[in-house]
Order: structure tokens, then sequence, then C-alpha cells
DNA sequence: TCTGGGGTCCTAGGACCC
DNA sequence: TCTGGGGTCCTAGGACCC
């Protein structure tokens, strides 16, 4: 289940009326991806000018590790905390890889997603920058914010990226798109300092491969009839969907360019991928996507989940291990509390010291935001796992979430029952415990645990 | 000094119900 | 007694994305 409550209207490619000008117009459906340069790099230099032309890597992703580097900025001159330095003032092991990094540290042969310590040891000149999370979602939001105004259809597809209709925007149509694209360009530079890139194009598969084009701070306008010329020959990873497994596959059948892909049966396809996987291949590499835009999205789960600066052995650090699992618990309710839902679906992520991951999960029969309840389940499905091996990373889950609001709705339902037979308990001389069933008993305790997480106040979800 | 954290979606088997 | 589908929910794992 999605969870998607409300989408885009589908355009047909033919338009009836444009209401502006009271001018019978086609309207031709027109998407934009739109995807921000260097984002947290970009935000880090607003930030800290002087850095300009200077290798900078952008920190571990690690939150614990982050503020601990937020801290030690708060004192230290930025020019001499050099990489290398590093895991000696905040007190760091180098677990983590780096965010992102400033060409002039890429020059060095740093990359994303590469181990820090590894960054440390090819360019331990490299000064490094804590992610500031609060710092990066107040630029999402005041960039997404920039394009409602201007284009109110808009699905967000993360910290840094979202689909925007075009079709019925005034300039929308303009030139393919490029008019309205470079007024929504302009106005985020304007008001943010940031730089992004937009391809524009019939659905989002095309717009999210148009939007690469022209990096950074550029705009690619795709047609269908551009097909051949500009998607063709591009690699079949550059389809937004297609990792390094379906890669690798498609290889091994001698397939690397979206245009060979494009030249295979459906049929084909079908046998070796499966009935789906086979027809959306297809679909993908003739340049078919009638997604609508997903104008609004409801939370699926909500998790939380550490990296430990060592692996950590169930019997030997039970302690520290127990500490991090309850803290987790605890960050999750708050999450849940600050966003308003409950679930009922509890689970664990264990990692082990070979990267191994397994996961366990249990379904309550009432939804809850508890922490202590959170605690106690989470435990019962680590029961589940034999705890021979290192373990190098706990996490905590919830899943099948309701909005607290319905939650407490629902739950009350049963309330006005459960009075009647307190009424004819109370009247009855003698107390019947029959009365009162098991179902009670449970419906007893679906209200108690939804009233408890209603009744807390909002609070920030925090570390 | 290998390999972060927070998500979504899909598949597949088994339980259970009709 | 045996033999059916179909539908839904739960669980575990994995691919993929930002």
């Amino acid at each position: 289940m999605a969870g998607k409550t409300q989408t885009a209207p589908r355009y047909p490619c033919v338009h009836a009326f444009d209401h502006l000008s009271a001018m019978p117009q086609r309207l031709i459906r027109r998407i934009a991806h739109l995807d921000m340069d260097a984002f947290y790099a970009s935000v880090e230099l607003l930030r800290y000018p002087q850095l300009k032309g200077l290798p900078v890597v952008i920190g571990g992703g690690r939150r614990s590790a982050d503020d601990a580097l937020l801290q030690a900025h708060a004192d230290v001159p930025l020019s001499r905390i050099p990489v290398a330095d590093f895991p000696r003032l905040a007190g760091y092991t180098g677990r983590g890889v780096i965010t992102t990094a400033t060409y002039a540290a890429r020059q060095s042969g740093v990359g994303s997603a590469m181990g820090l310590m590894k960054a440390a040891k090819l360019c331990p000149q490299a000064i490094l920058l804590p992610v500031d999370f609060a710092e990066i979602r107040r630029y999402s939001r005041a960039f997404k914010d920039i394009i409602l105004d201007i284009a109110p259809q808009m699905e967000d597809r993360g910290v840094d990226e979202v689909y925007i209709d075009f079709t019925e925007v005034p300039g929308g149509q303009r030139e393919g798109g490029r008019v309205l694209a470079r007024l929504i360009q302009k106005t985020i530079f304007q008001q943010t300092g940031l730089t992004c890139s937009i391809g524009v194009a019939p659905n989002k598969l095309l717009a999210k491969m148009a939007s690469e084009f022209n990096k950074p701070n550029g705009i690619a306008i795709v047609f269908e009839d551009d097909l051949h010329s500009k998607i063709w020959p591009l690699a079949c990873r550059k389809i937004n969907g297609i990792g390094p497994k379906a890669d690798e596959k498609l290889q091994r059948l001698g397939i690397t360019t979206i245009g060979e892909l494009a030249q295979k049966e459906v049929d084909w396809l079908i046998d070796h991928f499966g009935q789906k996987t086979g027809a959306w291949l297809f679909a993908a590499a003739h340049g078919q996507d009638d997604r609508p835009l997903e104008l609004e999205s409801e939370p699926v789960s909500i998790s939380r989940e550490t990296t430990f600066e060592r692996d950590l052995h169930a019997v030997r650090d039970k302690a520290e291990l127990g500490a991090i699992f309850t803290r987790l618990c605890e960050q999750v309710a708050a999450d849940l509390v600050a966003k308003g839902y409950v679930g009922k679906t509890i689970g664990i992520k264990l990692r082990f010291d070979d990267f191994k991951s397994v996961t366990r999960d249990q379904t309550l029969d009432y939804y809850t935001g508890d922490a202590k309840t959170l605690r106690q389940v989470a435990g019962q499905c680590l029961k589940r796992v034999p705890l021979t091996q290192r373990l190098r990373l706990l996490g905590v889950r919830v899943a099948s979430l309701i909005r607290l609001a319905d939650a407490a709705d629902d739950a009350l339902k049963v309330l006005p029952a459960l009075i009647n037979k307190a009424h004819k308990a109370i009247n009855t001389a003698a107390f019947e415990p029959q009365l009162f069933d098991a179902q009670d008993d449970a419906d007893l305790r679906k209200i108690t645990s939804t009233l408890l997480a209603a009744a807390k106040p909002p609070q920030r979800a925090g570390d």
C-alpha cells in the first residue's frame, strides 16, 4: 500500500482550452524535474564563503559524529581543521562515509559515499565540515516554497529534488518549458543563492534524465521526438529504477545502452525479468511513463538506526547495546509524536560485522507510539535473532502507520459500549468480573495507549 | 582504518478465511 | 474425505533512491 492520498490529474497530450487567453490552445503535458546542484556542499559554502576553492569534504552523515563536529567547529577556526585531525578533535573513531566533496577535494580522488578515513588519507589537507541537517532542511523548505509560489503542482522527491507540472502554469508551454524553468531557476538563485538544474519533458521518467544533461545550473528540454537522439545513446543505468543489480544483469545479456534495450522484444524482456519488470523496462526504454505526480503522501514507516563506533557483542557489550537500543526507541517515539503518527508494526534491523543484515518485526493489534511499548516489543523481536556474531548496526522501525487523530477516533468508538458495561457493573449489586471479556480488555488497552500518545505535546524529534 | 541514515516498493511463502 | 481457488494479512529479504 503506497499510502498516497492525492494525485495530480492526468493530462491528455492535447488539452482543450487555455482559460487565460480564452483562445483555444493545445496544451502539451510538460513535466519538469528540478535537482539542486551539489546541495549539501553549496549550503555549507554559503555559510563559510572563505572555503570557496579549497578542498572540503562534507561530513559522515552520522548524526552523533556530525553533532560532535559541529561543536568542535564552534571554537576552532575552520581553516585549522583538516580532516586528518578530526578524529582527535571530536573523539571520533572514523566510521562513516562522506556525503559529498568539493571539486578541489575531488581532484585528490575523493568522492561521495567514500569512507571518511579513506578520504582523509587521499586528501589530508581537506577540511571536513559536518552536515548541519537543520540548515539543510531550512534551505530545502525555502526552495520548495519558492517553486510552489510559481507552480503549485509539485511532487516532493526528497531534500533536494522535486517534480513540477508545467502543463497549465503560465509560461509552462513556451519554448517547451524553458521560459518557466528559467524563471524558477532565477528566483531560487535570487532568494537563496543556490543553483539548480531543470529538465522538462513529457513525463517524469524523461524529465529526470533531462535534468542531468546540463548540470550545473542548466536547463534541458526534451520532446517525444528526441528519444532516439538524446535518450537512446545513454547507459541503461541512467533510467531511474535501474540500479547496480539490474544493470549488471542487462550487461550480461549484452545490453549497455537504452537504445539497445529498446531493440528487445517485450516478451523477451518479460522472459528474463518477469512480467512486471520486463514490461516496465520495455516502456522505459521507449520513453513511456504515465505516472501522475504525487502531490501529497503519507509516510509508510518511521525509523532510526545507528552504526556503532566499534562492533558490539550481544553478551560482552550488553549494557552499552541496551542503552543504545532504548535511545533508538525513544527517538522513534519522539519522531512519531512530532509527526503525529502511531503505528502497529514494530521491527528491528541488525547488521553484523560481516555486513549481512536481518530484520524482525511484529504486528500488534493496537496502534502505539509509546517508547516503552516500542522498547518492549522490539526487545521481543531481538530475542528471535541468534546473536553470536558481533553487531555493527542496530535500528528500530515502526510501520503500518496511521495519523494519531484517526487512531484516537477509532479507539474511542468502542468507549460507549464499555461505559454501558461499566454502568451495568456498578448498578449490579454484586460485581460480575465476567462482564468484561478479553475483547474489552484489548479495547481498553487500545484506548489507553492511543490516548497516552495523544496526550503528549508535540515536540521536536531529537537526539 | 572498507561500506551512513532514512525511506519506498516488490516478491514470495505461509496462515487463515470464505 | 479430498480438492479447489481467491483474497488479505503478516513476515523476511532485497533492490533501489535521495
